[in-house]
DNA sequence: TTATTATATGAATAAATGCTCATATATTCA
DNA sequence: TGAATATATGAGCATTTATTCATATAATAA
């Protein structure tokens, strides 16, 4: 009686109650899959890098290159990504491209991790 | 004089100024790699759902495989991750092993990160 | 026009990653 | 002791991903 196979999958259960409330708190929560989204767009130093170089100063695609010390072709792709994401904008003088931080609530989620990472 | 080549690379420099600036605020700052890596450990599905469901409940790794209908290898998989980001904690009782958050630090940078994908 | 420059992007490659399968470990129970 | 159970883990595999290289696009300058 204490241990069942579930219906959905193949699992035997010992706390059949504690899966029922987890599930149910499961289905009452916002789109998990989006925030795994954003945390994953967070989860590589060269983006990283490129939002923190972008919380100080606006900068073109050739100057984030040269902070990072990275190509111009590796850092265009990732401001792809990160435009794609709406973390970063842009403006267009010319030839170059300025970008800079979308919003400021980037810079607080930033921060948050910062403060994660020190207490660790 | 407004264009040269970098000391460090072979990127020509448009704003030399905007470059030095920012590399002394990317000196100052902290530890980026070991952002990323938070935000890496936050940034898939799976995790991101097991967190959600120890931040409801202590679950035991088959509680947990049959709330997320997954199996329990992979469960286990993902929890040794964790444990060793410091993001869950155990404990054991007979051949069963609860797990629950560590500390209530991720859950801010979970509910941060929520915010961000309403908004977006 | 042609040459140069700044940026974007497709294809290829190498590395990282998440899952499955099989199995090991550890604990309880008969 | 041996069987059953809960969890952990190594190997293999498939997918994703970050970078490089070559090239395309677009704008400026000669």
């Amino acid at each position: 009686m204490a241990r069942k196979t579930h219906d959905t999958c193949q699992i035997k259960c010992i706390h059949p109650d504690r899966i029922a409330r987890t599930r149910r708190g499961m289905d009452a929560a916002a789109d998990l899959a989006g925030l795994a989204d954003i945390f994953k767009m967070l989860g590589d130093v060269t983006r990283v890098r490129i939002l923190k170089a972008l919380f100080l100063e606006e900068l073109c695609v050739c100057d984030i290159a040269a902070v990072l010390e990275m190509t111009q072709s590796a850092v265009s792709h990732q401001l792809r990504l990160l435009r794609a994401a709406r973390l970063v904008k842009y403006r267009k003088d010319g030839k170059v491209v300025y970008y800079s931080l979308d919003d400021d609530h980037v810079k607080t989620l930033f921060d948050q991790g910062l403060e994660h990472v020190q207490q660790g």
